[in-house]
DNA sequence: CTTGCTGCAAAGGTTTTGCATTGTT
DNA sequence: AACAATGCAAAACCTTTGCAGCAAG
């Protein structure tokens, strides 16, 4: 593993990252950070969030066939709306603690569990 | 809403889904179900993939940033290994049930959980 | 001065879509 | 006969990669 170095961009995004409580995907990340780095690049982005993430500086959520990031390191779960598809967070540690209390298995060693609800948001359900 | 029909690639294809324990992609299930209907083509597949799921016949699973499919749609929850990125299965309803009913949030109305354990499976954890 | 990171452009992989034709109902 | 589903090809998307030049340490 080479030593990492500490570039604008990689500062810029994790700084962003950290000031929003969205879980944005690569292009919003991108579109963002370019209002005050007009050259960085979507390839860059993505580059800076993979490191991060490998790092376990961020997380790299997985939800519509495509990535969203989270600066949030800390245990939470989250909230799918199934019409607007935001991303909600919850925190409820005892939820995932239970989870990874409760699971016994001989074949299968878990080292952490990602818990998401879907159903639909009090927006959306007033609409 | 149309009123669906039954075709012999829908069926070979849910066929094929409710034979196998595993989590098969769509290219997978193309491979298979074209040794029975050499004609049949990926986007079909994919087309089926996601009228099957709409009506809630199939699960469609977003685990490394594609879809993974799933003819069980009883309650339960996934195991990821880290290394070999294979899925299991494990069935143990009290983790579901607990998250739904723990989870309590007046501006989000759960319908679901996913629950999803990442670790290491035996067979890794042996290499 | 070393070598990790950037921007650029191109490639890679997965999923969706338009359209004429086929096949269920 | 009506119209949903198919096969084919192309497009749309998202993410990664190769490479030469740049810049952090």
């Amino acid at each position: 593993m080479p030593k990492r170095r500490l570039t604008i961009q990689k500062i810029k995004i994790l700084e962003y990252l950290k000031s929003v409580k969205t879980h944005p995907t690569a292009e919003t990340i991108y579109d963002t950070v370019k209002k005050e780095l007009p050259t960085i690049t979507l390839a860059t982005v993505y580059r800076n969030l993979n490191l991060l993430n490998n790092e376990g500086k961020i997380r790299r959520l997985n939800i519509n066939n495509n990535f969203n990031f989270d600066a949030d390191i800390s245990t939470h779960q989250h909230c799918i709306c199934k019409k607007c598809s935001k991303i909600y967070d919850i925190f409820q540690k005892e939820i995932s603690k239970y989870a990874l209390n409760k699971i016994q298995l001989d074949n299968f060693e878990p080292s952490s569990v990602n818990v998401i609800f879907y159903g639909i948001c009090k927006k959306c359900k007033k609409a």
